[in-house]
DNA sequence: GTGAAAGCGCTAACAG
DNA sequence: CTGTTAGCGCTTTCAC
């Protein structure tokens, strides 16, 4: 009868010692912490008592190998914990731990053997899910579709098109940048953007493009300035189009870091951002879109939404309703210096779904 | 096609399965799967085929349940996954993960509340141990002493000081940025740093400030400028020490960020960097400091030899072997263009640079 | 109402 | 060499 110190220090307290001290079995016990069967109240709150006496905490690891779930998932991230796919897992992880979730974080750093060997592990561990984010949203090979758990791509996609994921909304982002310099009667447009070969580049033109043009005003996909993700391409682009164009009064950058690199131009050349040029960057990246002077308006992809929805889906999934193809999370304008809205506030900040 | 066995569809092959295709007992399969105990050779191929065959991958749960190990940590950052702990943990998952330890990530969103409930849950799962990080280095309560597994603290350290931390070496970066300066033959200093109040800007200054003295130079403590961690403040802190020091030919930043408005205002006041004044940052923050124009000179904290570091002062423990105290990690030099080691001040005329 | 017993998947003694 | 047995900590019938 050990009544006497919890598992004199070294052991954790199992539900034996809990039964022990609340002299009852250890079946009763366990109905008395998990508020099961019939117990008489005085019994539960004698165990209740033992259990916090004692720091009992269950043996989660047990009550997985009894119930065949182990209430983790596993996040596989291509991206090294990156700036784009750590908003996500933020998103995921929070979704996940409000259903009393665990989440083994992966970081493949882009390396497929990485990721097998990842991807063992967590089946040996017998994640109940699998959530799969990278720093891209082009298609990607699946990472296994007979796995006997479900998966969920998150800022990325299976070249397996039946496979849930979830995306942010590019094209939208695009149309919101359209419309917001509409608003500000800005027509005369020009788009400086990264490489060609991405998707999301070509997404946003295409949506800006579109926006523009389908509100009367002219911007043709041939006037989109493609180049790459950086401040210098910022700065080199903006000499391009100010000479191609002089007369342009508002220009919408694919990153923040672009839209940093054009700043930088215009100060040069003496134009005055809003006054002569407005400026709209993307990725809402706020250390980027604060310190920039003045402080950029941009294109917020909500990547934390993209995250929880994912997990939504892979929660769902769990429970045995899957989901199935891209799913679409919309962006949001966040409205800083950088433009000068002449409407109210509360019109700046909408959000526009893409078909 | 693993061939239809009892069960073959829903459920995951176990060790009775294999056992079973082998024509063997449990124990058997068990001991050839894991290299133990004497066998012939015939019968762990057969059961090795046989694992193979039915895609066997051992349950872990099943074995950390026996074992009293999990082999698993938990990473717990009250810092939002953010720009200090994503290196931090990216170091210890990789040296964890080299042990075949997994991870779980925990982010408190520095809520106490929050905290303590992944702790529990961190205590139900059995992780082997902890690692506490953060996004300052100050002192913070400690996360409890008496929780049965090792702790580690990376990037910030416990109020407990025996308790082992892992500490970025703030002094050592501040003396690096001096001897840079020194060896480029600038010796009219200023430092531009974030807030008093934060002690890894205090080390940094004094580090700086020490060896600047150390070396015969004449810079003092109050000469250091305390303000915010902003682009901001290196714009606003650039034009208070041009007044007051016109000369200076060396400025070190506390950030990349405030380096960066330094180096707008030195723009804007027609001075070249660095051939008038030489410009080192703090971080490596690499976005930043290559994006700047010059690219920035950067003092890197290698926060993943932090957190590779702190995962092995964890094994360790783990093992027995428990650290105690706190532990420094060095600081890195890292050259670009806004300092020039070659060419003393003065002498460098009309470089080109490209865009 | 409560206790005893079976077993989740696996490993580690022991027998044979 | 291989099979049997006894658990790891917990939940869950099923008797009493």
């Amino acid at each position: 009868m050990p009544s006497a110190e919890p598992g004199s220090e070294g052991r954790r307290p199992t539900i034996r010692d809990v039964a022990a001290q609340a002299g009852v079995s250890i079946g009763t016990a366990s109905k008395a912490l998990n508020g099961q069967g019939k117990l008489r109240v005085a019994t539960r709150e004698r165990v209740a008592a033992a259990a916090r006496e004692l720091g009992f905490a269950p043996n989660v690891l047990a009550k997985a190998l009894l119930a065949g779930r182990t209430y983790t998932v596993g996040v596989i991230t291509t991206d090294s914990f990156g700036r784009f796919s750590i908003p996500v897992m933020l998103g995921a992880e929070d979704a996940l731990g409000a259903g009393q979730i665990s989440v083994f974080m992966c970081d493949t750093r882009d390396d497929p053997a990485r990721e097998r060997q990842y991807l063992d592990m967590l089946l040996s561990r017998r994640v109940d899910g699998l959530i799969v984010t990278g720093r891209r949203i082009e298609p990607r090979p699946s990472i296994g579709v007979t796995l006997g758990i479900p998966v969920v791509y998150a800022m990325t996609q299976s070249l397996d098109t039946d496979e849930p994921a979830i995306l942010p909304d590019d094209y939208g982002g695009g149309q919101l940048a359209a419309g917001h310099f509409l608003q500000c009667g800005r027509t005369r447009v020009g788009h400086i953007t990264g490489p060609e070969r991405f998707l999301a580049a070509r997404k946003r033109a295409s949506g800006f493009c579109e926006a523009v043009i389908g509100a009367g005003g002219t911007f043709s996909p041939n006037d989109v300035l493609y180049g790459e993700w950086s401040e210098r391409w910022g700065r080199e682009g903006a000499h391009i189009l100010l000479r191609a164009a002089p007369d342009v009064e508002a220009i919408f950058c694919g990153s923040d870091q672009i839209a940093r690199g054009v700043a930088d131009t215009l100060r040069l050349l003496g134009r005055r951002v809003p006054q002569d040029i407005a400026l709209i960057g993307f990725d809402n990246w706020t250390p980027m879109a604060l310190g920039s002077d003045p402080p950029l308006t941009s294109i917020d992809m909500c990547l934390e939404d993209v995250g929880r929805t994912a997990a939504e889906h892979l929660l769902a999934a769990i429970n045995d309703s899957p989901t199935h193809g891209v799913h679409i999370v919309p962006c949001r304008l966040v409205v800083r210096d950088s433009t000068d809205p002449q409407v109210p506030a509360g019109d700046q900040v909408g959000q526009v779904r893409s078909a």
